[in-house]
DNA sequence: CCTTTAATTGAACATGTGTTCAATAACTAT
DNA sequence: ATAGTTATTGAACACATGTTCAATTAAAGG
């Protein structure tokens, strides 16, 4: 059940071939058909693995939400998290995350593209929020609905940050989450 | 400089062919052609208006969404706001806006549609929490920042509620968003 | 190495896309 | 009403889309 060589070079034709033609224009300006003529694969073939120019894209940025998901299994930045209204902002390596990527996401942020790439992002940081609260549930709250809140809140973040270019710093950020989590006074390192 | 009754026309009956459409097809699956066959329109005279089916969808939920605004106008409900973090969740309108015109939000809230429509929600909900805690800025937070936070949390309760097929009703939500705001305990009615 | 399996190819087809244009029709303003 | 303005139309064009098919090619597994 091994990965078949030719799709695995399919795929890879596909994905730089995308990302050279992001060089010059939006995602929406890139046909199928030039990204299959830029790739040297039929057109044919990339309907065997694909519906639309967006999916390639998803398929690229399934790797990146994965980095992110990965930065938190580095044992010495999993410190134990807090109660989820205290979280420790060391710990929080999403705003580097994404500067490290800002240029995917860019596009992700950008108007025209598929929700489903927000979704991607939204999912990854809820599923941290969800495995580091697991031991702070309150009752009359939906844990869960909790954690959508909470990891949307600081997506709703980064909206601003690309709002404004990205122009602040992954630290600023960080202080400004820590700020708006209570965390200005009583600070703990 | 009134509105030339031959494009409101126009609009009006793609607007309705789309509704129409919509009623059998995703979004994506609706094609220029079906919609300017189903609204009697030119295909060329949708191109002076649109460029994508998505910018009808758009334009329609813009309307929507001018309503939630509207719904924070009626001076009943525009009770006076207090500290952000303390919302009086009885002037919250948006679960109750969003379960009127659930059978547009539930496209916006899909997949494949563009994250145009998101933001038009988070802009709105974001303008309402800009215009009622402009008395409340605190020192060391951004407090553009801090709305945007504020509003892409509440944004977020409705993704999960989306994802759980709308199924809790508008006042469970501002229950749960009243709990999450720490009003459980003090509540003041 | 050789057979089996399956991905890829190239070609074709109907339809959709995006644009242009002169001709026409519908609206506005006087 | 009439003249002037402008949206709409229909036709045509090159190109993109989505699908199918038999022929070919490359990989997997013994």
């Amino acid at each position: 059940m091994k990965p078949d060589l030719r799709v695995v070079k399919t795929k890879r034709a596909l994905h730089e071939a995308l990302v050279e033609l992001l060089k010059n224009h939006s995602l929406e300006q890139v046909t199928i058909s030039a990204l299959c003529r830029v790739a040297n694969v039929n057109r044919g073939t990339f309907y065997l693995h694909y519906a639309r120019v967006e999916d390639v894209f998803e398929e690229y940025f399934q790797e990146i939400t994965a980095d992110l998901a990965k930065s938190y299994e580095e044992p010495y930045r999993h410190v134990k998290l807090l109660n989820p209204r205290e979280l420790e902002p060391s710990t929080i390596r999403i705003f580097h995350h994404v500067q490290t990527y800002v240029d995917f996401y860019r596009i992700v942020f950008s108007k025209n593209v598929p929700l489903a790439y927000y979704y991607m992002l939204f999912d990854e940081v809820r599923k941290l929020l969800l495995r580091d609260t697991a031991a702070h549930k309150q009752d009359e709250i939906d844990h869960e609905l909790f954690c959508s809140y909470q990891a949307n809140a600081i997506v709703g973040m980064i909206i601003h940050w690309a709002e404004h270019d990205f122009a602040a710093t992954p630290d600023e950020m960080n202080e400004q989450l820590a700020h708006i989590l209570r965390l200005d006074s009583g600070r703990r390192v």
